[in-house]
DNA sequence: GAGTTTGAAACT
DNA sequence: CAGTTTCAAACTC
């Protein structure tokens, strides 16, 4: 019987059964997402161990490239939890030939995402699916012409066999084993990379309030950027879109909309309805990023590109985005994207709470920056005299004043007009230019070393520093809290605040108190 | 549901 | 590497 050939390929072929590409970041959650296996009694003969244990490399019969992914892969794949499946009853006989490796837990190993599987405006999985890790549905691919062997396949993109799809002549299933193995080491010769999720950092889920930070704090972006011409990126044919990343200086996109502070953007999910985590995340982190910065940084894809590559390339966004960037700098966060008008949509698809107390308004975030800049403002202020003693003193080391012109990184400095000359704390500007940490510590560690004097300023400021920073970082988590209690999608499903307990949770009264008087 | 549009992948 | 073709998902009607 010609099973006992696929009995072996099966076994020596460690993609035989179910290619996981999933990189560390995503690892996490791809492992808490269903890895099925064929409950039938005819695959299970076949796979008398588990499949993700087929994906050792040792196993790997001769892959020309790739190889070294496939190591990862198959090692990472061990530690994967694996969970019966149970074929639904409307599986006709042939699904027992396909065994059911759908691995719905890639994030954009193929961007596009059928229908039948739709990815909130996080990327998280739908709820009812992503509930108790359980998928509900499953992709289903419509190939015709690629036998389900080349990425556009979402299934053999995704490292799935087809299970229940739509497809025709399809030969990404275990009956076509060889074939599918050939087809995989060609895509791999022709791209190493391919079955590698192209977001990096992307937001998968936010599960507690460190997760809600840290998402906060990163997001992630294309691989190989999307090259879109007609949709604005802002249509799921872009794959920065359907990742919901931000278009980035990868992209070779025309006309994009998808960038930090995109008005059509934030129209876009606003008019959907989906007022998402990641609307918050993105609005704030935008906020963060231009409250902090004076350096005209543009954070258009054309404007990272023309940062990353050429500042001369002008770019028709220029104008449009300069002007949105001035009138933010000068506190006017109207521009910041969050219309209360729609977050409190009536619309009966709308699960956002409607009482305007608890929308976010535009104030929240305000608030948010002139918290942070105001007490940014006090730490650079204590420290301003300290600073300028020691650019007077003669005895001090280069090494160290050069540490000290690392704080006037145009990145990194307030205001141009406020902030001038005025150090931030190492971690403050961590906070503030976190793209730039590794740049910063490295200064910092070439700094030196510093005599007994600086040493002592360094401790009394390394205390004060971290005093402040305890606070800013305390409000930032409070204000974090209520925006994202503000953002839930379910009302009162607030998140749990862990403050410290002799500090009290802003309430709107405060925050109107403090808005008002600020200004 | 059929037809069109779109952009990634594949090919030249 | 750039241009073209193929392909399947997304989208529109």
């Amino acid at each position: 019987m010609e099973k006992s050939d696929h009995d072996l390929s099966s076994h020596q072929n460690p993609l035989a059964h179910q290619l996981d590409f999933s990189v560390p970041a995503a690892a996490a959650a791809a492992a808490v997402e269903t890895k099925m296996i064929d409950s039938s009694q005819e695959t299970e003969k076949k796979l008398s161990q588990s499949p993700l244990e087929d994906q050792r490399d040792e196993d790997l019969p001769s892959q020309p490239s790739g190889t070294e992914e496939q190591h990862r892969l198959g090692v990472k794949s061990l530690e994967e939890p694996v969970r019966s499946w149970q074929p639904s009853a409307t599986e006709d006989a042939t699904t027992t030939q396909k065994p059911p490796m759908h691995r719905l837990g890639h994030p954009l190993g193929k961007c596009r995402v059928s229908k039948q599987e739709p990815l909130t405006p996080l990327g998280q999985r739908t709820e009812a699916e992503s509930k108790d890790g359980t998928p509900n549905k499953q992709k289903h691919c419509n190939c015709k012409a690629s036998r389900c062997l080349k990425l556009y396949c979402e299934c053999f993109a995704s490292g799935s066999y087809c299970n229940g799809c739509n497809c025709v002549n399809c030969q990404n299933n275990l009956e076509n084993e060889s074939a599918r193995q050939e087809a995989i080491t060609g895509t791999l010769e022709r791209n190493p990379d391919a079955f590698k999720p192209k977001i990096a950092g992307s937001p998968h889920g936010i599960n507690d309030l460190q997760e809600d930070v840290r998402q906060l704090l990163i997001l992630g972006k294309h691989s190989k950027g999307c090259h879109c011409k007609k949709s604005g990126c802002l249509k799921k044919y872009c794959e920065c879109y359907q990742a919901n990343v931000f278009c980035s200086e990868n992209c070779r996109c025309q006309d994009c909309k998808n960038f930090e502070g995109s008005e059509e953007r934030s129209a876009l999910l606003h008019g959907s309805h989906h007022v998402s985590e990641t609307y918050i995340q993105q609005t704030t982190n935008a906020a963060l990023s231009r409250a902090v910065s004076t350096s005209g940084f543009l954070n258009t894809p054309e404007s990272r590109k023309r940062k990353s590559k050429d500042a001369s390339s002008a770019v028709p966004h220029l104008v449009q985005n300069q002007a949105v960037n001035r009138v933010i700098r000068n506190g006017d966060t109207s521009l910041f994207s969050i219309p209360n008008n729609k977050a409190v949509s009536g619309s009966p698809t709308c699960t956002y709470r409607s009482s305007l107390s608890n929308t976010i308004q535009p104030r929240h975030v305000k608030d948010l920056c002139t918290l942070l800049v105001a007490t940014s403002l006090d730490v650079a202020n204590k420290y301003s005299d300290k600073r300028r003693k020691h650019e007077k003193d003669p005895s001090l080391d280069p090494a160290q004043r050069d540490a000290n012109e690392i704080n006037d990184s145009p990145d990194c400095v307030l205001d141009s007009t406020r902030m001038d000359e005025k150090p931030l704390s190492p971690a403050t500007r961590a906070l503030m230019c976190y793209d730039e940490h590794v740049i910063t510590s490295e200064k910092e560690t070439s700094a030196g070393v510093k005599t007994s004097q600086e040493k002592e300023d360094a401790d009394t400021s390394s205390e004060i520093y971290l005093e402040k920073e305890r606070q800013i970082l305390s409000s930032f988590r409070d204000f974090l809290i209520q925006l994202s209690n503000r953002g839930s999608i379910k009302a009162g499903t607030n998140i749990k605040t862990n403050t410290n307990p002799s500090r009290k949770e802003p309430q709107d009264e405060e925050q109107s108190h403090r808005d008002s008087s600020l200004g």
